[in-house]
DNA sequence: TTCGTGACGTGCA
DNA sequence: GTGCACGCCACGA
């Protein structure tokens, strides 16, 4: 599969994620097909355009937790996306156990 | 072409 | 709970 593909299989996967659900980056990553390169889908949220229309807030990393800089503008922004959805957050996390989508 | 750099995950101290 | 080493993979210098 080419570069591009790969873009467009997490693109994919990510548009699935139903609203007031999350996903981890490893999660994300598996079910593209890419099972090993959650690093991968990390970066490419990185690179989306400012203009997306990709839930991408809805992707987080294994323990709960956005890894986004806490004092950038993308974290407050993610957050708050994610709890106008429901998701409810303890601190700085969020259950997984409750909020993680099982496809 | 090789090397360093990440919105990561897992295992272990 | 925290930190570290590795493994993964695309990308730019």
């Amino acid at each position: 599969m080419t570069d591009e593909d790969t873009k467009r299989r997490i693109y994919q996967v990510v548009s699935m994620i139903p609203p007031g659900r999350v996903a981890t980056y490893g999660q994300v990553a598996e079910l593209a097909g890419l099972s090993r390169a959650a690093r991968l889908v990390g970066t490419t949220m990185s690179r989306l355009p400012k203009d997306t229309q990709l839930p991408w807030h809805r992707v987080i990393n294994s323990q709960g937790r956005l890894s986004l800089p806490p004092d950038s503008p993308g974290y407050a922004r993610q957050k708050d996306r994610l709890q106008r959805e429901g998701v409810e957050f303890i601190g700085e996390r969020l259950s997984l156990r409750q909020f993680r989508w099982q496809p």
